[in-house]
DNA sequence: GTCTCTTGATTGGTATACCAATCTGGCGTA
DNA sequence: TACGCCAGATTGGTATACCAATCAAGAGAC
């Protein structure tokens, strides 16, 4: 943790309260930036925080270190710093493994999946709060990750949400384009029920775009400032 | 124990086996082959197995377990089966993760990565040594997806050679197109260089198909008796 | 003979003690 | 003042003791 002085919200941490694991917590801790990125962890500070002793913690640490949440520099842990150039390398991937996933959605997802898709998508549309509709944006895109009939696919869905996840949270209070992200959703599921595969890559493409755009934006040297202010380890490469 | 006392010798321990680090150790058993598909494994036994305590021992187990090559199930933890289905999603997988690196190699490579990759191709062109020409094949694979300047990529392609080692070693003692495989190797760098990139992809596509079809042979069920008689644990569907 | 229940062994999960490496701060010297 | 060096604190790495859940084997009833 970043020495105290640096207060912007009141984090709630010391805690030892029980329930979740201590993964699960310490998950929640990092993507919700209640732990800031590239703040130094020490197993024996989340001792305390987490209630636990250092088995799970180290466990959990071990996890994260997978999930590329949290980076070893020699003996030390820190909580992988947010990078423009990383969060842009993963829109690239994205794009290319969404590609896939429309394709492979294409040969293989039932009506009736996709019918199950869209309740899914419809209901959320009524949801007013944030963090749900973020939710159900990655719902949306797991589940059309699973139609693929690829599990690697899958995890590498699964693996661009938690990377990106993050930087989600920061535009957290920025105006959502919330109504567009579901027709667009929509229209993706569309196309791929009309099994337009070459569109539905291209249209999930420029969904991707547009997210990738506002996050690039947010974390742009204009905003930098703002976040660094915060408390957020923001860097250009590294 | 009384530790305090005297430095004179180590607190346990008779086993001498003691250079590399425990989960290096048992990911090469396991790759080898010297762990089976299949088989249990008890944090007790792999103890005594490799000579250190249980918390060395966890941390491996939890590596493994991300990379995918042990599974949990309930409490108990085993090699991961060596499933068809799973080796034929890794191809599939993997024709879209080499597409995609093809592209961006063609974007971002410059021609001295090429050359310098050419020399590696071509210097293990020598090696007689069956088990050093996987690794030269691996390396290329590695290789080529660093030039995509996609980390992300470079993971994919990682996890893949990671997930279908082990099926590679199983053939090891087949007939292997090796002259074929450097031709092949040279023929999607030559491609690279010239920037026709739908085509090296193509070739990427061809090359892997060539070893996925020898893996399903042998991993089919003409095969499948041979294996399980070994120990091997093949797993058809599930 | 077989089915079930009990019991002991084994397992993974957790907490903790100890060690060596590293970091840090402060003191002494040039 | 600036530099460097040393001691104490802190850290991650390791070993190990303890627990509860699970598994397996054996005894006993039918």
């Amino acid at each position: 943790m970043t020495p105290d002085a640096a207060p912007s919200q009141p984090p709630h941490r010391a805690s030892p309260e029980r329930g979740p694991d201590a993964y699960s917590r310490l998950r929640a801790a990092i993507l919700t930036l209640d732990l800031l990125p590239g703040e130094r962890l020490s197993e024996r500070a989340l001792e305390g925080m987490l209630g636990t002793s250092r088995t799970p913690i180290r466990e959990a640490l071990l996890r994260l270190e997978a999930e590329g949440l949290i980076m070893r520099q020699g003996r030390s842990l820190r909580v992988t710093s947010l990078e423009l150039a990383e969060v842009l390398e993963a829109f690239e991937y994205r794009e290319y493994i969404e590609g896939a996933v429309a394709h492979l959605a294409c040969q293989h997802a039932t009506p009736d999946e996709l019918a199950r898709l869209q309740v899914v998508l419809d209901a959320g549309r009524q949801g007013a709060d944030a963090a749900a509709w973020f939710e159900i944006g990655s719902d949306f895109h797991l589940m059309l990750a699973r139609l693929s009939r690829n599990r690697f696919l899958v995890r590498a869905v699964t693996d661009i949400l938690t990377r990106i996840e993050r930087a989600r949270w920061i535009m957290c209070s920025l105006p959502s384009a919330r109504d567009e992200a579901h027709d667009e959703h929509s229209q993706i599921l569309r196309l791929i029920a009309d099994k337009r595969a070459d569109e539905a890559a291209e249209a999930l493409k420029l969904h991707a775009r547009g997210l990738r755009d506002i996050l690039a934006e947010a974390l742009s040297q204009r905003s930098r400032a703002g976040l660094r202010a915060r408390g957020v380890d923001v860097v250009d490469r590294a």
